[in-house]
DNA sequence: CCAGATTTTGACAACCATTTTCATTCCGAC
DNA sequence: GTCGGAATGAAAATGGTTGTCAAAATCTGG
């Protein structure tokens, strides 16, 4: 049965940027939704896996996620005030990790790269406000 | 007294690659230190708070650091095997977080980049063991 | 439809890195 | 010497995450 992985993955989609386990729980649970934070964790960890969700590390440690449109490869663009998130392609990142990695005569590269920012909108209340 | 702030500094710099606060913790007090766990977290903290060690985030949330060579802006390329680090600079990806983050209308723009790969020593020792 | 095997679920407890608390120690100022 | 503020660290608290385990749901063959 992956009805409550779906419904987690239902209410992930509905985010615009990355939620955190606690946060999607609270979200269902206020909705009606009948499930327990072991289980959200579990389904969680499940859509990552199978690289259906995107993962990344809060500065606080807090691990949140986001139901992306594309499966493959990406970065993400997020707003550091509002959390919205733009996924990007990178192709000359991807080169330059290659690159700097066989560089130093590593193997079996990897990298992880993230782009904070301040969105228009946000920048543009602040302004105002 | 920053004899302890020193004490802490000096033992990451005897290390290769980022070491967790109670990594040090230990080393310290395997060496003999008078030190508390509370006291190497602190320290830590103000090291990095003054830029002059370097904070990632482990896979598993942990927070782990380095006293890194030079104090301008730059990369890691770690070893995912022994952790040996190597400080790598990129112009190029500077360039591309910021071209990718005005072209969404985003400002302030920060970015993390981390290189991941198997070492020369490592993936030879794989290779012969 | 039923009994038994298997999987999923979730309340609760355990974990563990990190932070907070707070009493003590240290050190310079006077 | 001693007053005051900063540093220290043992112990307790915090909080996200994971483990436990029994109950519930689902599947299986009869």
């Amino acid at each position: 049965m992956t009805t409550r992985r779906d419904a987690v993955h239902d209410t992930l989609r509905q985010s615009e940027g990355f939620r955190s386990a606690q946060d999607v729980y609270a979200e269902m649970r206020l909705h009606g939704a009948k499930i327990g934070l072991t289980t959200v964790y579990r389904a969680l960890q499940a859509l990552a896996d199978k690289g259906q969700v995107d993962v990344l590390r809060t500065d606080d440690g807090e691990s949140v996620y986001r139901a992306c449109a594309t499966d493959t490869h990406h970065h993400h663009l997020v707003c550091r005030q509002c959390g919205r998130t733009v996924e990007v392609a990178g192709p000359a990142v991807e080169r330059w990790a290659e690159a700097v990695g066989s560089e130093h005569g590593f193997t079996e590269i990897t990298h992880t790269v993230e782009v904070f920012g301040t969105c228009s909108s946000c920048s543009t209340q602040a302004r105002t406000g």
